[in-house]
DNA sequence: CGGCTACTTCGTACACAGTACGACGTACAG
DNA sequence: CTGTACGTCGTACTGTGTACGAAGTAGCCG
């Protein structure tokens, strides 16, 4: 799949699903289920077996209930989607960094998103433009905005900045998610799959045509587990990205 | 979805067919078709219509062939979306900023990368962990390592800041493509969109409660198109980008 | 209390995906 | 000329999201 998307069908019904404000119904029989639960089970799936397990069939299974029933709560799956990542950022622990230096702050901001990715894989991979705008999201809005607050930025200036840190760990942890995905796909270490793959790329990678690639990509997969690895670009880009703050935060 | 996955077949078979050194075939009739034939159409097709539009039918059908005939050209969907990422690879241009300044070679490595995604807005969504060695990425990889050479760096330095630096570019690219996917999809403008959620949200986002975020929030809306600003976001991260490469680069 | 009506549940079905399998025909090696 | 390797493709399987309509339930109104 292209990334999976998010908030198809009606925006009011959405928001009204993501802050509980749902009209009762008057009429019919009770209800056997409730939202949260369904989030929670989908969620579940997420966890264990990746965003790709999570499909209506396999969520309504697990609360042995027919596929079309969730419809019922939810308008689609990509409201799910939207349902399962506001309740992950409402989640998503708000240590309280007052008075600390700004690099520490913003790297506890950094940590605490990685942290989420790390236990919500999937959640690096549910688009965030034009976010879904729950009551976790804003809680988790208004929590790193206070990290960015009174440090002599503008306010766009400390929108922006955040939006590029919170890009930052998001693109991290798609590719340490991506990584892992390839690995459980492939059934292959990366071990396996480099030493498969030697003897065809010796005899194309000669060191007179890719000179560089051939020196630095030695080098890189031989610092690192042979392959890529992302706890290691994770603390050199998040280092860069503090530095390149300071030239905006630091200045005269 | 979450992202497509790539290579996941037999990686020598993918390797042969990358550096196109496939065995001719000794018996048989004549085959009809090209590998780089059905990687322009798909290509072709992802342009105009987006990855989620790349199906082994469709392409089959732009062909006038069955979708079983592709399978004798390529060992399935992944390895024709590694084969159309480096192909891409190989049509990037490759401006030679030799004695130029590192920050005027690096912003016209990270623009050339930009433009890349802006022709090809689906390669932004192939994942490219553990990603296609073909000719046209090692020969990308050679140019772009030629930008960071003899700037003082180390190896692995230069493979980092590399691989930091085309994060950022992809991660910017994912972002407005997934941008425009979600107005074509919802077939409603930005403005549409506000002026739809505007009645709740104004009784459900109280300056009280999240006042950073209110504040925040609607400062960037209005300086950006109400939205997210894709261009703005990506002049903001590369300067920080820069800068921050600054401080490994021009140390005493 | 009877009936209307809104409501939940769910069986069936449709269009689409990737691709495994096997039948069929072709063209070269011997 | 024959055998065999190979390209082509019809059919089919599993799996997806979800539209539609039938069936049954529970509250409201007369």
């Amino acid at each position: 799949m292209a990334s999976d998307r998010t908030s198809a069908g009606d925006p009011a019904r959405t928001l009204a699903l993501l802050w509980g404000s749902g009209p009762a119904p008057r009429h019919g029989p009770g209800r056997g289920l409730r939202v949260e639960v369904i989030v929670d089970v989908a969620t579940a799936l997420a966890d264990r077996e990746g965003l790709g397990a999570v499909s209506m069939r396999r969520v309504a299974q697990r609360l042995r209930v027919s596929p079309m029933t969730l419809y019922t709560y939810v308008p689609g799956k990509a409201e799910l989607l939207d349902l399962m990542l506001d309740a992950a950022y409402r989640r998503l622990p708000k240590e309280d960094t007052t008075g600390r230096p700004w690099r520490e702050r913003l790297t506890a901001l950094a940590d605490a998103n990685r942290a989420l990715y790390l236990a919500h894989p999937w959640a690096s991979a549910v688009s965030t433009l034009r976010p879904p705008l729950g009551p976790g999201l804003m809680a988790k809005y208004e929590h790193e905005l206070a990290a960015l607050n009174g440090l002599g930025l503008s306010d766009l200036e400390m929108d922006d900045a955040l939006t590029y840190l919170l890009s930052f760990v998001q693109a991290s942890a798609r590719a340490a998610s991506d990584a892992r995905a390839t690995r459980v796909e492939s059934a292959m270490s990366d071990e396996q799959w480099w030493a498969a793959n030697a003897p065809l790329l010796s005899q194309v990678l000669d060191a007179d045509t890719y000179p560089l690639a051939v020196r630095v990509g030695s080098a890189a997969g031989a610092a690192q587990g042979s392959a890529h690895d992302p706890e290691h670009a994770y603390r050199f880009g998040l280092q860069r990205l503090l530095d390149g703050l300071a030239a905006l935060i630091d200045r005269p």
